[in-house]
DNA sequence: GATGAATGAGGATTCATTCAT
DNA sequence: CATGAATGAATCCTCATTCAT
């Protein structure tokens, strides 16, 4: 009945598509979904539905429901914490360091508003795998942050415990991820004032302490 | 724990518990249980039976399991919240209100752990009425810390737009957030000294802010 | 704490109501709940709620939800009955009281549209006694116009088998409780207008009407 | 009445069965169990272990409860509408074919008695879609009717306004209903004689009726 | 390689009804 | 007389996951 000659178009009807390709479609529709409805709000059979396979599919490629999110997750990972690096790395002149990462997180914000969504809002944060996941991101962050603040101290001569480098890098961290839910409810504002905002209130902070001035109640 | 004299085990039948009592009661439970393993981890038919009722009391008393839930938010909600206003009221010298403020936090923390466990591990957060609850409180807070700087904004005769006071107050709680995670994971660590680091890292980096220090790139 | 002398409005805290009057009001709430929901559409709670006392009252007062679905329904079809037999009594001239008794009827539908509602739309007609009840009323309805015939049938000399009258009769009202719906949809229709619709076609028959014979009261 | 030769009895355990068989097998049950029970008295589960399937599978395929219902409604609304369409078309002599009409619909009722009771007897009248599908069917029925009437008034050259027909036509669908309903108790009676007291009724009315007169096909 | 068919298990919610006070 | 407290029992529905073809 059907013509090869008149073949159907590809997103109707399509034979032989490398793994590679199938599993990154699904694993797109499946992002889009859970950043849209949150993780449990998703189904299986949505996400298999929508990327037109059937659901045996869906777990030949990613074995379970959590495989598939914990993909998403991955590869938002990625983008954020490989944009964070390149933004820190050596190329970046020292001082403009903590600037620079602090834009390519905010531009990873606003650009992979998926990615993110998948990222940080909806984790069933207690349990196992998710929680695992969201603390490996946030660690991952802080330490890219901390390394900064490490160079800085050395540089400036100052001992600080690499313990409390850690904990106030997460606080950093925590104070971004703060911002930028603040920014999701004030969209008019510039990225770059969120971004100064954020550093100033960083840099100022975490510049008076690695010169070593303490507050002591 | 629990003393017998005054209160039966809620594993013991009793009947004709007056509603404010039984109401109590399982909301404690179901605050427990959901910071044990989340709200969809947990079962409306598990906060009965642990309750010592029958399921049909528990909608009676609280509408549905958004309802139950929220109610334990907002209980959970008020002890934060009333014990930050507490501790940065009038009654605390001025300087010493920021440190103030995150010592009942991390009080609250250390304490409360159920309840922090509620407020900021499993909201689903993609669900409107939750979403909406973890906004507040996050406000809420950020309100408190916001009264703060805007305060010693004005003793220093410093002009900060608010806009900008909100945000970095937002930042500010997110930070707090994000230490008593980590603080979480390394729970040697005593309290005073988490305090201590959220504060320096904070009264220096906003004092600065509010002393008109900028840096731009 | 509550001053007698001042005392509440009687809608509001009301003491010893007479038995009879309490069942009155409670069933009145039971019947306009049932006509507007529906018979599994209407709670218990919900009938107590409205009439001001507690579910117990209720039970102790008729029993059971059928029991007080049946009350209602046999409150209505007393109304109906009791109206069409006057109708077609005595006092009407035999050749006006069938148009006499379709009036009562149609005027019934017409003023008692919670009476009909519980009576014709939601029996849940499975259930024994609501069918029982349902057929019952059927069979009332069709022995007042059953005797009509027979008298008629008699002073014309006619023979014709009660088997047949009773049948026809069924019919009849059949036709009357389906011109009735056809009346709810069609409501700008006068009453005077489908009562003669419906006297005529009992009367004369299609064959006749559509010759265009009309009997006039 | 089932040939185990033709068709396994539905208790047997098979698998992969095709969708539209399975579709019918349930629908079928379904059926059976709403005539009998009527539909708040039939439960999904007991379909589905009656059609020897899962509850997913009737959700699957139906959706809901109410899908499934009106499945059967639709079904027995073919089956009546389309047998009464065959009986009055061209090719029955125009003044027979009221009375075939009739006739289909009370083999109808006696040989399809499962799809009577769903079609008559059990719709939850107060819930939107089911209401909407018994005006429906009472609707079709009248217009089959109706057209009867039209054409018969056409030839008999006489005026009748559309809108009398209208409600003309559902009395006598009513009066068919109600006779059905007189039948089920009398099931002594022939088919016969009742499609002729129906008939004779609506040809003759009443009046002619009681006069002696008779139509006979 | 790919799928239509199938399900076990569990979850939220509602209701008619009855005690104990 | 009157009620607040309490429940057993269902019901509808959904979902992640797998088998047979």
């Amino acid at each position: 009945m059907r013509d090869p000659a008149h073949a159907a178009p590809i997103d109707t009807v399509r034979v032989r598509v490398p793994r590679a390709v199938r599993e990154r479609e699904m694993r797109d529709v499946a992002a889009a979904l859970f950043a849209e409805r949150g993780y449990h709000g998703t189904s299986m059979d949505e996400i298999a539905v929508r990327s037109g396979v059937s659901k045996p599919m869906v777990y030949e490629y990613f074995g379970s429901k959590e495989g598939i999110y914990l993909a998403c997750v991955a590869e938002a990972e990625k983008g954020l914490i490989e944009s964070m690096e390149r933004a820190v790395s050596a190329e970046t002149a020292p001082d403009r360091q903590l600037w620079a990462g602090a834009t390519a997180f905010f531009t990873f914000v606003e650009e992979q508003r998926e990615g993110w969504s998948v990222l940080f809002e909806e984790a069933p944060s207690k349990d196992g795998a998710f929680a695992e996941a969201a603390k490996r991101i946030r660690r991952r962050q802080a330490q890219v942050i901390g390394r900064l603040m490490s160079a800085s101290a050395e540089a400036a001569g100052a001992q600080i415990k690499p313990d409390e480098i850690d904990a106030i890098a997460h606080a950093l961290v925590g104070a971004g991820e703060a911002m930028a839910m603040w920014w999701r409810e004030h969209p008019e504002t510039e990225r770059d004032v969120v971004v100064l905002r954020l550093v100033n209130f960083a840099l100022l902070g975490v510049g008076s302490l690695l010169a070593g001035e303490r507050w002591t109640p």
